[in-house]
DNA sequence: TTTTTTATTGATTGACGAGTCAATTAAAAA
DNA sequence: TTTTTAATTGACTCGTCAATCAATAAAAAA
């Protein structure tokens, strides 16, 4: 059986049973044991590969962050203006790909296990941080010193929607969300011309 | 020892180190004896009066959601217009005896419950109610048919300056919190005059 | 006073789960 | 071919914790 180079796949395996497991069962309960089992690979093997529940739990969530990084980024690419900018960094948070069940179930237990866990608290920051400066940059040229504070406004409702989305038994649709916020920035631009 | 006419003043103390200790943990993972002795007693006498675990947390939540009904419903007796009613709510929601680390992180904490278990669901969808039809019927002589989604934002704002204060280390001031809900509200009423 | 009811806890049970380890298999390197 | 190294797991250890129970103490009722 044992290939060479199983290690990133295994790891891989691993990560996205992580995110599957916690969004059904909706907790960080879940056992190793179960992660290992959906990811088709013995609980000891994800010790092996991982280390401990924490490591595997810190990669889902660097996993998370990273994919929304990545569309963050893509997104800032073709964005001409700072108002295509925000609205792109907006669009980026309720795009289908981060707007799922289990990745908006998954992301709200990381944001409680922040409070426990130093290593989860730090990559939560940098998420933090990269939301605000992405948004500031571009705020800059069309509020001015407001746009720190219009930054965290947005941030504040971008937050809220998933949260309200997480208790949600359908299926969540970004639309209503995106329109929404995006609606606020209109107002928000609008009145300090 | 033992008085007759324990049991409510037991629940009370067990309620309110139920709070503290999830507060100060940051997770639903404290132990009934650690909050049995918090409130100065012993686990089984835990168990003796709330049968388990679950319903202490149910306890805990109902009593977080009763504390801070009670709170709207003071702050709406003394709004006199429709205005005032929409910024009552809001203020409501940041006073200090909600706005607090411990009450926060349990909130927090009781919404990620709410994914798993039942009871604590239907408490939560009762606040929601709650919160999202208190702020439509003032709305409505405000924006009209708008009422709903003007709420929508509202509450998503609210909740989501909650989640953002619940990684902080800081004590939390609801002060901004409560200036940027207000704001917007009154670029929202400008706009739709 | 005797009996019943309420309050209370220490000790115990039983389950569950994280992490370890020795043993196995097969590929790759020497 | 022999040896080393990576992959893999079943079985086991150890700790923790929710829940139970039998026993005690004292108030209240009879």
């Amino acid at each position: 059986m044992p290939k060479i180079g199983m290690e990133p796949i295994r790891r891989k395996a691993l990560v996205n049973a992580t995110i599957f497991e916690i969004g059904r069962a909706g907790t960080l309960d879940v056992t190793v044991s179960q992660i290992a089992k959906r990811a088709g690979m013995s609980s000891a093997l994800a010790h092996h590969y991982f280390g401990g529940k924490d490591q595997i739990f810190l990669a889902a969530m660097r996993h998370i962050l990273s994919v929304y990084g990545a569309q963050v980024r893509a997104a800032l690419l073709v964005a001409k203006t700072p108002r295509d900018r925000v609205e792109a960094i907006i669009h980026a948070n309720f795009e289908a790909g981060n707007f799922r069940p289990e990745v908006i179930s998954a992301w709200l237990n990381f944001y409680v296990l922040s409070q426990s866990m130093d290593g989860a608290r730090r990559l939560l920051r940098v998420y933090q941080h990269r939301l605000h400066s992405n948004l500031v940059h571009p705020l800059r040229d069309l509020v001015g010193d407001d746009a720190h504070e219009v930054a965290d406004m947005i941030a504040a409702m971008i937050d809220g929607h998933y949260i309200r989305h997480a208790l949600r038994e359908d299926t969540p649709s970004g639309k209503r969300a995106t329109k929404q916020v995006l609606e606020f920035l209109e107002l928000m631009l609008e009145a300090r011309k």
